[in-house]
DNA sequence: TCTGGGGTCCTAGGACCC
DNA sequence: TCTGGGGTCCTAGGACCC
């Protein structure tokens, strides 16, 4: 039995490139929510030296004279991008289970040394011809395993976006060569004191006793040993409901003004309420924190959290806005400049099995938000996101010629791309 | 001037119960 | 001088992932 681990190469920035031609070979970066940092780099980019996650303002120079392509973040080429994409890789895999936006983990069996590697290319291929998008594929017996050839497949030509590790030899050659602090479930603080011991590749760490490791790295370095070591234990996920749920953002500028955050954070309540729905999953804790900009040492820091127990799980945006809006009243604080907001909804329960509150329920009450929530949902799918939103969203400021335009959102996307795969076919579905 | 967003799991320690 | 012991549940914080 193998573990394919599929992964898409530089997802975001190739999503740009496959609708701009003009910039293929050269380097791409796309930037966070409100244009902040750089999060995603072509191969192009990384080559240029440029860091994950560096603020945007300190690369401007190199932008401005055209040497690097820009873009904001556009989540729904992104979305429908890799949706494509994965509907490939499980069409050609027999079990298939997704494991980020740009990861897919696939479960192959019966197949030979051969055939596995034939099986990654001819993926390869199928998936560049069929949406533009090229993605690496690492093949072994444990998902960790998997993990490290998928860097390999990514980083040698020679490869052709597949490598295999399927014997022992090859198993001790790709450790040996592999910086501890990249293997999968290391992060930079566990990765900081295995090299303080002198523990510097995974094959070090997979030398080491596996009692040291369970006392001084617990259950999760314990399994990542073993799985490095061929053993297969990282539990397969199958689709899993979120147990959590948030929702937040950066603003672009500062708010100081009750008002001004309660359109931001009633968005953001709306946002998760939404999420909640198209998973069919009811929440029963809804939590706001507000905080300021911790890099401005010169203003007073606040941040804030509280949260509030629904007397019977929601997901309707009435409610959780509603909750919301009190929460903010409650740990507001007025002579702050605020920076960024969230809300999170959790204890999580299917919508169907509600525990209702005898004192609270209201049959009547309920079923209506339930058909409004509906129809609000069904709208904005045919028309558009935010076509229709509740009141306390709206936001208005006046435009350069003095009329009041409404708008949704303070948050800024000067780079962002048009969408061109969004199609009327594509979204409606209504019955 | 400008500094991302959204999740999960594990553990230690406190509260509480018998 | 003396001050049980064990189990469970909850929460905060740390660490990790993309």
């Amino acid at each position: 039995m193998y573990y394919a681990l599929a992964d898409l190469d530089s997802c975001y920035a190739n999503a740009e490139r496959c609708f701009r031609p003009d910039l293929k070979g050269r380097p791409v970066v796309v930037l966070s929510n409100n244009d902040g940092c750089v999060i995603a780099r072509s191969k192009e980019a990384k080559a240029l030296g440029i860091p994950m996650g560096i603020p945007f303002y300190q690369l401007q120079q190199r932008f401005r004279n055209g040497e690097v392509a820009v873009f904001s973040s556009n989540y729904e080429l992104i979305y429908d991008m890799t949706g494509r994409v994965m509907k490939m890789i499980s069409d050609a895999a027999p079990s298939f289970y997704r494991y980020s936006v740009d990861e897919a983990f696939c479960l192959l069996d019966g197949m030979d040394s051969q055939s596995l590697k034939n099986w990654g290319e001819q993926l390869h291929r199928r998936v560049l011809q069929g949406t533009g998008m090229p993605i690496s594929t690492g093949i072994a017996q444990t998902k960790t395993l998997a993990k490290m050839a998928s860097h390999y497949a990514k980083k040698y030509d020679g490869y052709k976006h597949c490598c295999v590790i399927d014997s022992e030899e090859k198993r001790l050659k790709a450790l040996e060569l592999y910086p501890i602090d990249e293997v999968w479930g290391i992060g930079r603080r566990h990765a900081a004191r295995l090299q303080s011991y002198g523990i510097r590749t995974a094959l070090d760490f997979a030398l080491c006793k596996r009692d040291w490791i369970r006392l001084n790295f617990n259950v999760v370095g314990t399994r990542t040993w073993m799985e490095l070591n061929g053993i297969d234990c990282v539990p397969n996920e199958t689709v899993v409901k979120k147990k959590s749920i948030c929702t937040s953002r950066s603003f672009d500028g500062m708010l100081t003004s009750i008002e001004d955050v309660r359109t931001q954070v009633s968005n953001y309540a709306a946002m998760c309420a939404e999420k909640l729905r198209r998973q069919g999953s009811v929440a029963a804790t809804v939590g706001l924190f507000i905080d300021t900009n911790h890099f401005r040492e010169d203003l007073p820091q606040r941040c804030a959290y509280d949260e509030e127990r629904l007397l019977t799980p929601a997901n309707s945006t009435a409610t959780i806005v509603h909750t919301t809006a009190k929460l903010l009243s409650r740990i507001f604080r007025e002579g702050y400049h605020y920076k960024r907001a969230g809300v999170i909804v959790k204890d999580i329960t299917g919508a169907q099995a509600i525990q209702t509150n005898l004192i609270d329920y209201d049959a009547e009450r309920h079923g209506k938000l339930t058909r409004l929530d509906t129809a609000i949902d069904c709208i904005n799918k045919i028309y558009g996101k935010e076509t229709v939103v509740i009141a306390s969203r709206q936001y208005k400021v006046k435009d350069a010629t003095g009329k009041a335009k409404v708008f949704a959102e303070a948050v800024k996307h000067d780079y962002k791309s048009k969408n061109p795969t969004t199609r009327w076919s594509d979204i409606i579905t209504l019955k």
